[in-house]
DNA sequence: TAAAATAACTTAACACTGTTAAGTTTGTAG
DNA sequence: CTACAAACTTAACAGTGTTAAGTTATTTTA
């Protein structure tokens, strides 16, 4: 394979490039987050960038790709609020504090919530913005550390061994109240309680039975 | 008010359009369970029933309050699912196997669950057919009445009196476990464990920690 | 320096979608 | 027999994601 040294006006074109690809990024973020999934078009978007529909087709394959890019720097910032939570040293609280993260994320950016953890997104970006498994940049390795380090402090009851099952376990139950009050919240059949308190509860509950002391 | 009786042809007019208003509403459900609800378009659905289109719009008024008619449907059927558990007598029991059921219903129909519980359902059919409070129709109402008995039976421990909050609390876990596998069961960004383990786990686990024994 | 090639677009179109306005057939009521 | 309403159909509107073909400008090559 030769590996032809790239000239500097290729250079300058692919830095442009790049620019556009992050501008195109930034306004549909933007209009993800205002408007929600449904409110998105790839014309509308168009519309706003001031380019034609079939202008963005040329920066990413589908609309498919598109959100996925979106979402993987949701991500990022959805990572960026457990920095707090980090530097508490009791796992067990720790991670019922992970799980109040996650809820606080879901309250203040609900479509971005929708959109990362409500949606499937089968098209992976080639050049992932989060590293897999490392900890500081990937959630979910972050909350199987913090299950592992409980787990190794055989702070979990005997037969509870599997840190991913665990982390799972705990990741699903926090989704599961975000999720509902953000699909099923305007429901008048039921008369909802507040959000957080039922999340506290739940966490600290299942962390209570399923921890060797409970 | 004056109550005209209707004559024996009107009877016979009201009828027939009963009869193709669950025609129509038969076809839609078997559309939505087979190709899910991003499978199912009006046009198709007319073209299915060799109907035009728009002969749909004479006896729904917008696609929601179909699909929200077929939802009402679906929550019979899942209402039904609860039959076996209705005759366990210990209350915290019978909340595990509750919650396992909504599991096996959500495995068994993942389109089905995904309509009822993924996707917001404004529009509210006139003529609802299940009866709101009412345990043996009302699935709510149902694990409402269960979390009542424990609670009068003194099995939770006694900062928790609210019966609406730990409802919520419970169905919202296991419904975290079921969607997190309907959405992202796919995505290969993480190992993912077998579900209804992880149900029992959680379920067990808060039943465990939210009660007085545990 | 002129010609060829490539990047970065635009225009026009296709095949869909939900929904409505207007027209047509058909059976009932007076 | 006429009038009317029920139960439809046809045609159209406004929107969607996406592609094929054409255009313009810049860069590379002969």
């Amino acid at each position: 394979m030769e590996t032809e040294k790239p000239s500097p006006s290729q250079q300058r074109r692919a830095r442009q490039q790049q620019k556009t690809r992050q501008m195109i990024l930034d306004h549909a973020t933007r209009v993800l987050l205002k408007h929600g999934v449904d409110g998105f078009s790839m014309r509308k978007l168009a519309d706003r960038i001031g380019y034609s529909p079939t202008a963005i087709y040329f920066h990413f394959a589908d609309k498919d790709s598109l959100l996925g890019e979106v979402v993987e720097r949701q991500f990022m910032t959805f990572r960026g609020m457990f920095e707090k939570v980090e530097r508490i040293k009791e796992p067990l609280r720790r991670l019922v504090e992970m799980g109040m993260t996650v809820v606080e994320f879901g309250l203040r950016h609900p479509d971005s919530f929708r959109l990362m953890f409500l949606q499937s997104h089968p098209t992976i970006p080639k050049g992932r913005l989060v590293e897999r498994g490392n900890p500081s940049q990937d959630c979910y390795a972050f909350l199987l550390s913090t299950v592992c380090e409980a787990l190794e402090a055989g702070q979990f009851r005997p037969e509870l061994k599997d840190a991913e099952q665990l982390a799972q376990i705990f990741f699903a139950a926090v989704h599961g109240v975000v999720t509902v009050h953000l699909v099923k919240g305007d429901d008048p059949w039921i008369d909802w309680r507040p959000v957080k308190p039922k999340a506290r509860i739940l966490v600290e509950g299942l962390v209570r039975g399923l921890s060797r002391s409970g």
